[in-house]
DNA sequence: AGCTCTTCCTGAAAGC
DNA sequence: TGCTTTCAGGAAGAGC
Protein backbone atom coordinates (compact mmCIF):
# COMPACT_ATOMS: atom_id res chain seq x y z
CA UNK A 1 0.00 0.00 0.00
CA UNK A 2 1.45 3.14 -0.88
CA UNK A 3 1.75 5.35 2.07
CA UNK A 4 4.41 8.66 2.21
CA UNK A 5 8.05 6.11 1.88
CA UNK A 6 6.36 4.98 -1.44
CA UNK A 7 5.14 7.70 -2.48
CA UNK A 8 8.77 9.38 -2.00
CA UNK A 9 10.36 6.72 -3.60
CA UNK A 10 8.22 6.99 -6.98
CA UNK A 11 8.50 10.49 -7.16
CA UNK A 12 12.22 10.65 -6.66
CA UNK A 13 12.10 8.01 -9.50
CA UNK A 14 10.16 9.95 -11.95
CA UNK A 15 12.18 13.29 -10.72
CA UNK A 16 15.05 12.06 -12.55
CA UNK A 17 13.42 11.86 -16.13
CA UNK A 18 10.28 13.76 -15.88
CA UNK A 19 11.26 17.11 -15.85
CA UNK A 20 11.72 18.83 -18.99
CA UNK A 21 9.41 16.54 -21.12
CA UNK A 22 6.70 17.32 -22.91
CA UNK A 23 3.16 15.56 -22.93
CA UNK A 24 2.08 14.54 -26.33
CA UNK A 25 -1.22 12.88 -25.85
CA UNK A 26 -3.24 11.69 -22.80
CA UNK A 27 -5.11 8.37 -23.56
CA UNK A 28 -8.28 6.61 -21.14
CA UNK A 29 -9.71 3.62 -19.80
CA UNK A 30 -11.54 3.78 -16.91
CA UNK A 31 -11.96 7.25 -15.45
CA UNK A 32 -14.12 6.62 -12.75
CA UNK A 33 -11.35 7.52 -10.24
CA UNK A 34 -10.54 10.42 -12.34
CA UNK A 35 -12.17 14.10 -11.16
CA UNK A 36 -11.79 15.45 -14.09
CA UNK A 37 -10.90 13.53 -17.10
CA UNK A 38 -12.01 16.06 -19.82
CA UNK A 39 -9.80 19.16 -18.43
CA UNK A 40 -7.06 16.36 -18.23
CA UNK A 41 -7.60 15.70 -22.24
CA UNK A 42 -7.96 19.38 -23.07
CA UNK A 43 -4.89 20.92 -20.77
CA UNK A 44 -2.55 18.33 -20.63
CA UNK A 45 -1.22 17.80 -24.50
CA UNK A 46 1.25 20.23 -25.07
CA UNK A 47 2.58 20.63 -21.98
CA UNK A 48 5.94 20.52 -20.34
CA UNK A 49 6.71 19.36 -17.36
CA UNK A 50 8.17 21.46 -14.90
CA UNK A 51 8.13 19.48 -11.56
CA UNK A 52 7.52 16.42 -9.63
CA UNK A 53 6.96 16.86 -5.94
CA UNK A 54 5.24 14.81 -3.01
CA UNK A 55 2.33 16.11 -0.55
CA UNK A 56 1.68 13.32 1.67
CA UNK A 57 0.67 10.38 -0.44
CA UNK A 58 -0.50 12.90 -3.53
CA UNK A 59 2.10 13.02 -6.21
CA UNK A 60 2.01 16.40 -7.60
CA UNK A 61 3.15 16.43 -11.45
CA UNK A 62 3.30 20.31 -12.46
CA UNK A 63 3.58 21.46 -15.84
CA UNK A 64 3.45 24.49 -17.93
CA UNK A 65 1.94 25.04 -21.19
CA UNK A 66 4.55 25.56 -24.49
CA UNK A 67 2.01 27.04 -26.56
CA UNK A 68 3.93 30.60 -27.29
CA UNK A 69 0.46 32.38 -27.34
CA UNK A 70 -0.62 31.10 -24.15
CA UNK A 71 -0.31 34.03 -21.98
CA UNK A 72 -0.28 34.48 -18.90
CA UNK A 73 1.35 30.92 -19.20
CA UNK A 74 -1.25 28.79 -17.68
CA UNK A 75 0.26 26.27 -14.97
CA UNK A 76 -1.66 23.16 -14.13
CA UNK A 77 -0.69 20.58 -11.21
CA UNK A 78 -1.76 16.89 -12.20
CA UNK A 79 -2.35 15.33 -8.48
CA UNK A 80 -2.20 11.27 -7.88
CA UNK A 81 -3.07 9.60 -5.12
CA UNK A 82 -2.13 5.90 -5.47
CA UNK A 83 -4.95 4.54 -3.36
CA UNK A 84 -4.32 0.77 -2.40
CA UNK A 85 -2.91 -0.76 -5.60
CA UNK A 86 -1.79 2.47 -7.93
CA UNK A 87 0.94 2.41 -9.68
CA UNK A 88 2.58 4.84 -11.81
CA UNK A 89 5.35 3.38 -14.28
CA UNK A 90 7.61 4.80 -16.44
CA UNK A 91 7.81 2.56 -19.68
CA UNK A 92 8.65 2.62 -23.39
CA UNK A 93 5.35 2.88 -25.39
CA UNK A 94 6.10 -0.28 -27.11
CA UNK A 95 6.21 -2.18 -24.23
CA UNK A 96 3.21 -4.59 -23.37
CA UNK A 97 0.04 -2.94 -21.15
CA UNK A 98 -0.81 -4.97 -18.29
CA UNK A 99 -4.46 -5.29 -17.01
CA UNK A 100 -5.76 -2.50 -15.08
CA UNK A 101 -4.00 0.30 -16.87
CA UNK A 102 -6.07 3.05 -17.06
CA UNK A 103 -4.48 6.04 -17.91
CA UNK A 104 -1.69 7.02 -20.50
CA UNK A 105 0.42 9.72 -20.94
CA UNK A 106 2.46 10.32 -24.01
CA UNK A 107 5.80 11.47 -23.53
CA UNK A 108 7.83 13.33 -26.17
CA UNK A 109 11.39 10.78 -26.06
CA UNK A 110 8.89 7.78 -26.96
CA UNK A 111 7.74 6.41 -23.91
CA UNK A 112 4.67 7.03 -21.27
CA UNK A 113 3.84 7.36 -17.73
CA UNK A 114 1.22 4.68 -17.58
CA UNK A 115 -0.96 4.67 -14.70
CA UNK A 116 -2.40 1.24 -13.40
CA UNK A 117 -4.74 0.50 -10.36
CA UNK A 118 -6.60 -2.63 -10.38
CA UNK A 119 -8.84 -1.95 -7.34
CA UNK A 120 -9.01 2.15 -8.15
CA UNK A 121 -8.84 3.58 -4.94
CA UNK A 122 -7.04 5.99 -6.58
CA UNK A 123 -7.77 9.34 -7.29
CA UNK A 124 -6.57 11.92 -10.12
CA UNK A 125 -7.48 15.19 -11.21
CA UNK A 126 -6.18 18.65 -12.67
CA UNK A 127 -5.88 21.78 -10.62
CA UNK A 128 -4.87 25.19 -11.90
CA UNK A 129 -1.63 26.05 -10.08
CA UNK A 130 -3.90 29.02 -8.30
CA UNK A 131 -5.72 26.46 -7.02
CA UNK A 132 -2.79 24.75 -5.26
CA UNK A 133 -2.82 26.30 -2.11
CA UNK A 134 -6.29 25.53 -1.34
CA UNK A 135 -5.70 21.77 -2.59
CA UNK A 136 -2.68 21.28 0.56
CA UNK A 137 -4.06 23.40 2.75
CA UNK A 138 -6.53 20.64 3.43
CA UNK A 139 -3.95 18.74 4.64
CA UNK A 140 -2.23 18.24 7.98
CA UNK A 141 1.90 18.65 8.53
CA UNK A 142 4.40 16.63 6.84
CA UNK A 143 5.32 14.29 9.54
CA UNK A 144 9.10 14.61 8.29
CA UNK A 145 9.57 18.30 9.09
CA UNK A 146 7.13 18.85 11.74
CA UNK A 147 8.82 19.74 14.80
CA UNK A 148 8.33 17.79 18.43
CA UNK A 149 7.09 21.06 20.06
CA UNK A 150 4.26 21.00 17.07
CA UNK A 151 4.16 17.31 17.03
CA UNK A 152 3.02 17.25 20.63
CA UNK A 153 0.67 19.98 20.19
CA UNK A 154 -1.72 17.89 17.76
CA UNK A 155 -1.64 15.54 20.05
CA UNK A 156 -1.98 16.42 23.65
CA UNK A 157 -5.75 18.09 23.77
CA UNK A 158 -6.69 15.17 21.25
CA UNK A 159 -9.52 12.44 22.67
CA UNK A 160 -9.05 10.43 19.86
CA UNK A 161 -7.10 7.19 19.57
CA UNK A 162 -3.20 8.00 18.82
CA UNK A 163 -3.80 5.24 16.02
CA UNK A 164 -6.62 7.09 14.62
CA UNK A 165 -5.17 10.71 14.72
CA UNK A 166 -1.51 9.13 12.98
CA UNK A 167 -3.94 8.22 10.12
CA UNK A 168 -6.13 11.46 9.24
CA UNK A 169 -4.19 13.01 7.23
CA UNK A 170 -5.42 16.20 8.81
CA UNK A 171 -3.26 15.59 11.40
CA UNK A 172 0.21 14.78 9.55
CA UNK A 173 -0.52 13.80 6.08
CA UNK A 174 1.33 10.88 4.81
CA UNK A 175 1.28 7.92 7.49
CA UNK A 176 -0.91 4.22 6.76
CA UNK A 177 -1.42 1.74 8.69
CA UNK A 178 1.66 0.42 7.95
CA UNK A 179 3.94 3.41 9.42
CA UNK A 180 1.07 3.79 12.11
CA UNK A 181 1.72 0.22 13.70
CA UNK A 182 5.77 0.54 13.55
CA UNK A 183 5.63 3.62 14.78
CA UNK A 184 3.84 2.80 17.55
CA UNK A 185 5.86 -0.55 18.06
CA UNK A 186 8.86 1.73 18.38
CA UNK A 187 7.03 4.25 20.52
CA UNK A 188 6.03 1.27 22.86
CA UNK A 189 2.30 2.62 22.79
CA UNK A 190 -0.62 0.74 22.59
CA UNK A 191 -2.15 1.94 19.32
CA UNK A 192 -5.75 2.38 21.22
CA UNK A 193 -3.91 4.71 23.94
CA UNK A 194 -6.24 7.97 23.86
CA UNK A 195 -4.10 10.94 22.97
CA UNK A 196 -4.68 13.16 25.79
CA UNK A 197 -3.54 10.47 28.07
CA UNK A 198 0.01 10.37 27.02
CA UNK A 199 2.87 11.97 28.53
CA UNK A 200 5.32 14.21 27.24
CA UNK A 201 7.86 11.53 27.27
CA UNK A 202 6.06 9.17 25.20
CA UNK A 203 4.50 12.08 22.81
CA UNK A 204 8.16 13.39 22.04
CA UNK A 205 8.97 8.90 21.51
CA UNK A 206 6.22 9.14 19.07
CA UNK A 207 7.48 12.31 16.93
CA UNK A 208 10.90 10.63 17.06
CA UNK A 209 9.93 6.83 16.11
CA UNK A 210 7.53 7.91 12.95
CA UNK A 211 10.57 10.00 11.39
CA UNK A 212 12.74 7.15 12.24
CA UNK A 213 10.44 4.74 10.59
CA UNK A 214 9.28 7.24 7.42
CA UNK A 215 13.25 8.01 7.09
CA UNK A 216 14.51 4.12 6.97
CA UNK A 217 11.48 3.61 5.29
CA UNK A 218 12.24 5.35 2.52
CA UNK A 219 15.66 4.26 2.44
CA UNK A 220 14.70 0.63 2.28
CA UNK A 221 12.40 2.34 -0.90
CA UNK A 222 8.97 1.52 1.05
CA UNK A 223 7.00 -1.60 1.44
CA UNK A 224 6.02 -3.83 -1.29
CA UNK A 225 3.11 -5.38 0.52
CA UNK A 226 0.73 -6.38 -2.71
CA UNK A 227 1.17 -4.41 -5.57
CA UNK A 228 3.08 -1.32 -4.89
CA UNK A 229 6.42 -0.70 -7.02
CA UNK A 230 8.15 2.16 -7.54
CA UNK A 231 7.95 4.24 -11.17
CA UNK A 232 10.80 1.46 -12.70
CA UNK A 233 8.66 -1.39 -11.30
CA UNK A 234 11.04 -2.20 -8.55
CA UNK A 235 9.16 -3.79 -5.68
CA UNK A 236 10.51 -2.01 -1.97
CA UNK A 237 12.35 -3.76 0.72
CA UNK A 238 11.05 -2.53 3.78
CA UNK A 239 8.56 -4.94 4.49
CA UNK A 240 11.51 -7.34 5.53
CA UNK A 241 11.83 -4.99 8.31
CA UNK A 242 8.60 -4.73 9.52
CA UNK A 243 8.19 -5.83 13.53
CA UNK A 244 4.38 -6.20 13.76
CA UNK A 245 3.17 -5.00 10.49
CA UNK A 246 1.12 -8.06 9.17
CA UNK A 247 3.32 -10.28 11.90
CA UNK A 248 0.03 -11.64 14.35
CA UNK A 249 1.50 -14.51 16.14
CA UNK A 250 5.02 -13.98 15.31
CA UNK A 251 7.29 -13.09 18.45
CA UNK A 252 7.96 -9.71 19.54
CA UNK A 253 11.55 -9.00 18.40
CA UNK A 254 12.09 -7.39 21.11
CA UNK A 255 10.37 -9.50 23.72
CA UNK A 256 9.28 -12.88 21.94
CA UNK A 257 5.85 -12.37 23.19
CA UNK A 258 3.15 -12.71 20.54
CA UNK A 259 1.92 -10.05 18.45
CA UNK A 260 -1.20 -9.83 18.50
CA UNK A 261 -3.89 -7.87 15.58
CA UNK A 262 -6.79 -5.86 16.95
CA UNK A 263 -9.29 -3.68 14.96
CA UNK A 264 -8.32 -0.08 16.17
CA UNK A 265 -9.95 3.11 13.73
CA UNK A 266 -11.08 0.34 11.54
CA UNK A 267 -8.58 -0.52 11.07
CA UNK A 268 -5.98 -3.75 11.20
CA UNK A 269 -3.74 -2.86 14.21
CA UNK A 270 -1.05 -4.89 15.41
CA UNK A 271 1.00 -4.40 18.42
CA UNK A 272 3.11 -6.76 20.55
CA UNK A 273 0.75 -7.08 23.79
CA UNK A 274 3.76 -6.75 26.39
CA UNK A 275 6.16 -4.10 24.86
CA UNK A 276 2.80 -2.06 24.40
CA UNK A 277 0.15 -2.44 27.20
CA UNK A 278 -3.00 -1.76 27.00
CA UNK A 279 -4.35 1.57 28.06
CA UNK A 280 -5.55 1.44 31.83
CA UNK A 281 -9.41 2.24 31.74
CA UNK A 282 -10.11 5.74 32.89
CA UNK A 283 -10.42 6.34 36.49
CA UNK A 284 -13.74 7.87 36.98
CA UNK A 285 -14.31 10.58 39.16
CA UNK A 286 -17.52 9.76 41.70
CA UNK A 287 -18.18 13.05 41.18
CA UNK A 288 -18.10 13.17 37.58
CA UNK A 289 -14.96 14.47 36.97
CA UNK A 290 -14.55 14.92 33.05
CA UNK A 291 -11.65 13.25 31.46
CA UNK A 292 -10.82 16.45 29.91
CA UNK A 293 -10.16 18.53 32.81
CA UNK A 294 -6.45 17.02 33.37
CA UNK A 295 -5.91 17.83 29.52
CA UNK A 296 -7.26 21.64 30.49
CA UNK A 297 -4.67 22.14 33.39
CA UNK A 298 -2.12 20.74 30.99
CA UNK A 299 -2.95 23.46 28.59
CA UNK A 300 -3.16 26.03 31.00
CA UNK A 301 0.44 24.85 32.46
CA UNK A 302 1.22 24.98 28.49
CA UNK A 303 0.81 28.18 28.63
CA UNK A 304 2.92 29.43 31.19
C1' DA B 1 -15.55 15.60 18.91
C1' DG B 2 -15.08 11.12 17.65
C1' DC B 3 -16.99 6.74 17.01
C1' DT B 4 -19.02 2.99 13.78
C1' DC B 5 -20.88 1.73 9.49
C1' DT B 6 -21.10 1.98 4.52
C1' DT B 7 -19.39 2.72 -0.10
C1' DC B 8 -16.05 2.33 -3.76
C1' DC B 9 -13.15 -2.17 -6.18
C1' DT B 10 -10.69 -6.54 -7.25
C1' DG B 11 -8.29 -10.67 -6.32
C1' DA B 12 -6.47 -13.76 -2.94
C1' DA B 13 -7.64 -16.89 0.39
C1' DA B 14 -10.70 -19.38 3.16
C1' DG B 15 -14.94 -22.08 3.53
C1' DC B 16 -18.08 -25.56 1.94
C1' DT C 1 -12.43 -29.72 -7.92
C1' DG C 2 -15.20 -25.64 -8.13
C1' DC C 3 -18.17 -22.56 -6.46
C1' DT C 4 -19.35 -18.85 -2.96
C1' DT C 5 -18.07 -15.94 0.77
C1' DT C 6 -14.95 -13.11 3.24
C1' DC C 7 -11.49 -9.93 3.72
C1' DA C 8 -8.14 -6.14 2.96
C1' DG C 9 -7.94 -1.12 3.08
C1' DG C 10 -7.56 5.00 1.96
C1' DA C 11 -10.81 8.27 2.14
C1' DA C 12 -15.22 10.39 2.32
C1' DG C 13 -19.83 10.69 3.92
C1' DA C 14 -23.84 9.42 6.92
C1' DG C 15 -25.66 8.90 11.26
C1' DC C 16 -25.25 8.60 16.23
Amino acid sequence: MPELPEVETVVRGLCLTLPGRAIVEVRFGKTDFVDNPAEIAEHLPGARIASVTRFGKFICIGTESTAPQAAPRSQFCLIIHLGMTGQLKLMRSNESVTRHTHVFFVLDDGRELRYTDTRRFGRMLLIAESGLAEFTGRLGMEPLEIGAEEFCRYFELRRARVKALLLDQKVLRGIGNIYADESLFRARLHPARIAENMTRKQLLGLHGAVRQVLAEAIRFRGSSISDYVDSNGNRGEFQFRHRVYQREGKPCVRCRAKIKRVIVAGRSSHFCPRCQPAPRGRKRSKRGLKPSAAAKTRLNEHEK
